[in-house]
DNA sequence: GCTTCTGGCATATTTCTAGC
DNA sequence: GCTAGAAATATGCCAGAAGC
């Protein structure tokens, strides 16, 4: 949820600059790998996977932990995909980048007692590999933090829609993350443009984010929700599309 | 035939800069 | 504040190879 809610990742790749945001007594402060650039959202998608592949885990009751293994196969025909050789070279450089990106808050403890605590998205990474003639097959294997393998057992957890994946642009993917936190399933959900921007974590100016704003407002594809962008008073509205009889 | 993997080309997206 | 263009990066589509 709190992954959702701030921007832990980033919208395109390379982004090497550290980000601070402030909100009330709440900070957030995330470091990109110096080489591989910060996680972006399409580099979430490993998360996502490897935490659906653990729900469905717990549903049955099998033994769980924090090292998942998969093929990369599985995972990009999951995420909807194309599976390219691009593709296995662009899932490695996203593992460096999960593994590289170091957040620092203290967002995650909201007792009197403030506590900062730092951690990266992965704590390591490898792919095993086999060859098959000419051809490599390599199994993934990551370990998971541990706040967030402790995350879904206490179910701070929040369900997405089945079309987040067919989602291909990282700032709408952003938009729809924030109206699911946000909104959830209440009928509706009201920010203004500014907060909205920072919460995206959009490093393009505002004028371009409002120009963005307005093209997802016309096309109206985000799953579950509906946006509405009130020139007049910079205020954008999120409605429940199940709350419209 | 299916799965897994590679590579090329064209196209799309984000961000930055410049100009009006 | 808005728009257009450029650069960097990501994605879509396709053809094809190899093992089971």
């Amino acid at each position: 949820m709190s992954s959702m809610e701030h921007p832990f990742f980033a919208l395109k790749g390379g982004d090497r600059s550290t980000r601070r945001y402030v909100s009330g007594d709440k900070t957030i402060t995330v470091a990109p790998n110096a080489a591989y650039g910060m996680a972006t959202v399409f580099d979430k998608d490993i998360w996502i996977y490897a935490i659906s592949k653990l729900q469905e885990s717990i549903n049955v009751n099998k033994f769980t932990s924090k090292i998942i293994l998969f093929t990369p196969y599985d995972f990009f025909i999951s995420t909807n995909r194309t599976v390219s050789g691009r593709t296995y070279k662009e899932l490695k450089k996203s593992l460096e980048r999960l593994a590289g990106t170091r957040i620092t808050t203290n967002i995650l403890y909201s007792n009197k007692k403030q506590e900062s605590v730092g951690f990266g998205l992965l704590d390591s990474w490898r792919i095993v590999e086999d060859k098959r003639g000419k051809i490599d097959i390599g199994m993934v294997e990551i370990v998971l933090p541990e706040w967030l393998y402790q995350a879904l057992h206490k179910k701070q957890l929040l369900k997405i829609s089945s079309d987040y994946f067919r989602i291909r642009k990282p700032i709408d993917r952003r938009i729809y993350e924030i109206a699911r936190k946000h909104c959830g399933n209440q009928n509706e959900f009201i920010v203004s443009l500014a907060k909205l921007h920072v919460k995206v974590g959009s490093m393009s100016k505002q004028s371009e984010f409002k120009r963005m704003l307005k093209r997802l407002e016309k096309i109206n594809y985000l799953p579950d929700y509906i946006i509405l962008y009130d020139v007049k008073t910079d205020l954008v509205k999120f409605t429940n599309r199940n709350s419209i009889t």
